[in-house]
DNA sequence: TCTATTGTCTTAGTCGACTAGAACAATCTG
DNA sequence: CAGATTGTTCTAGTCGACTAAGACAATAGA
């Protein structure tokens, strides 16, 4: 079962914030085909969120052919994305956690590394 | 000189972006204290937001202590985020560029690599 | 079949982000 | 001093995100 996180501070819509959560479990493969989201209604609960807003982050994910609604009885994740396999992943993710672990005792605070990432990621400026 | 990216479909306010980008250019030692940000008419001109906007970003930051508006004259970075020297900075970059490289070779698409990283990051599911 | 559960739709309204265009104030430069 | 440059303020308006509360529709399970 997945868990929303929703942040009303960062500025980012609400449904965009749980689309993306969405997305980013199934890439991770922690959410697989045939899983059940949360109900509509539980995100509400949980989330504070009113109900038209998961109604809008889950359609846009069925559009996207994504996940897969049905009436009475939830909403279910329908296709995969990312083609990495789960051992890669989970080497990568260690990989990359040293490097964290690695940046923190060198000083960086959370946003250092933020920072840092973020300008390699974009290819941007002194990126790739 | 700093170079503003806005962009409009990623659903973050144009103001919040623009400071976000200047407190990681600050952090990542690209602007230095005394440094003059680009002129609000300049980032009209360049990003295609309204001149209020760009306002608002630069006094959110101002109002941080971040920098420093002279009417007549520009907008100077006072103050300096984040305590790595330059060196270590690099270092961790280039770490981390090598893991980018190493994640892409396996067939890791770049939302694959995102939600990896934001994974970690966040300290949440299966993160640090 | 009956009932609870779940997705879905409707209407109405609030609020923040953003735009538009103009004007003003302080500073720098020649 | 004169003109250009820059930050700043103002008013008015548009648009999207979100809330609120209720009702409807289809499915699952007893």
């Amino acid at each position: 079962m997945v868990e929303f996180r929703v942040d009303r501070a960062s500025g980012l819509p609400a449904y965009l914030q749980l689309g993306r959560q969405v997305r980013e479990a199934v890439r991770l493969g922690r959410l697989r085909p045939g899983d059940r989201l949360p109900t509509v209604r539980d995100v509400v609960a949980t989330s504070g969120v009113n109900a038209n807003t998961v109604l809008k982050a889950y359609r846009e994910l069925e559009l996207a052919g994504l996940v897969e609604a049905r009436q009475g009885s939830g909403t279910y994740v329908k296709a995969t994305l990312g083609t990495a396999a789960p051992e890669v992943l989970e080497e990568l993710r260690g990989k990359f956690a040293k490097w964290v672990i690695e940046a923190r005792a060198a000083g960086l605070e959370a946003e250092d590394i933020d920072a840092l990432v973020r300008a390699v990621l974009s290819g941007g400026p002194d990126g790739a």
